[in-house]
DNA sequence: TGATCCGCAGACAGACCTGTCTACTGTGAG
DNA sequence: CTCACAGTAGACAGGTCTGTCTGCGGATCA
């Protein structure tokens, strides 16, 4: 079967997408069990039986998020050459992001807010976060930063608030002052010779 | 242990105690009514009848860091009396707030991550970003900047991605790298006549 | 044919949630 | 003293939560 649009998918994609729907939008305290298993339209002992219990669904849910997210951000900067433009990439596929009818902030920072510490939420949050960090880090190099660590510990500061100040202001037009504010971050990193 | 028997506060206040901490801590979502009432040392028709409901609790809790924190924030900004300093102070007061022991990020990010919209919890939260936005362009304004209300934008991104970075990763060192990044900012902002 | 397994449907347990209500206690005003 | 009232203690209602368990239908394979 070569088929990728199956009619009947997995119980375990259709837990998956039901709560990458529910647990995004709506939280993932707010959001029970029962909820998720009627969505998926599966049983509970199948999610059970899957997943073990809420939290490690909650866990895949947002592995599944890291894996989109990692993909949008290497595909928009796949699709630049010039380093510099490679690392303004990040910022720039936040325009379409904010955009989006159905985006509700970053997915890490909700799910951590009321998570206890110590838990799988924050492992996969911690895990995310580094390899957010460490693509900000490599791109900064490519671009001829001097301190490459730097420029990235500021610009995950600027693409974490942006990417708060869109939900909790409800406004997708600060994806525009978060690609200047990279962009003003980057040239004052940059040593005078190589600004150009 | 109820951490009372000091002289006799109001139901009111001791609620308003109970919350800061229980709340800010461990979540409003996942702190029930009945560790607020325990904690506080008070009869839960007390509460039902000082807040009506727990969403005006929260709405009331959220007031009251609203306020603590324009008073921090201005108490810093008035220690100093060069514009350029009164500006930074804003982000040179997040680095003793990211340090002390019981910081837990934003209140409002985190209270807002998983409400319902259209809430009293959203209505507390407009308001608490209007406010630092205003005085953030206020202050940006004082210093000289031809653009006050584009880098008080920018400066908003700064201060709300430090303030989630510093909760998410765990990390006070933080509010270096935003004080550093602010104050890039700033220099990028002013006409290069103004830069001394 | 029969055996085995996957998944669905849903009852159930035990805990917790918000919010209401009754009954009691201490205190201050007139 | 009497009365009003603010506050306490806690039962209670009605619902939701996570997680377990049983029973059943359909598919697959020897």
């Amino acid at each position: 079967m070569a088929t990728t649009a199956q009619p009947k998918r997995s119980p375990r994609e259709r837990l998956l997408a039901a709560a990458n729907e529910l647990f995004y939008h709506e939280g993932v305290q707010t959001v029970g069990i029962d909820r998720i298993i009627e969505h998926a339209g599966v049983a509970k002992a199948s999610l059970y039986n899957t997943f073990g219990s809420k939290e490690e669904l909650v866990r895949a849910y947002l592995e599944s998020r890291h894996g989109k997210t990692m993909d949008r951000l290497t595909r928009a900067v796949a699709a630049r050459t010039e380093p510099r433009a490679r690392l303004l990439a990040v910022f720039d596929s936040q325009t379409d992001l904010f955009a989006r009818p159905d985006f509700h902030g970053c997915a890490f920072a909700s799910a951590s807010a009321e998570a206890p510490r110590g838990g799988l939420v924050e492992q996969a949050t911690d895990t995310y976060r580094g390899e957010i960090r460490a693509l900000l880090a490599e791109l900064a190099a490519q671009a001829g930063v001097p301190d490459p660590a730097a420029l990235a510990r500021q610009l995950h500061l600027v693409y974490d608030g942006a990417t708060l100040s869109a939900r909790m202001d409800r406004d997708p037009s600060v994806a525009a002052v978060s690609r200047a504010t990279a962009e003003a971050l980057l040239d004052a990193a940059l040593p005078p010779a190589r600004r150009d």
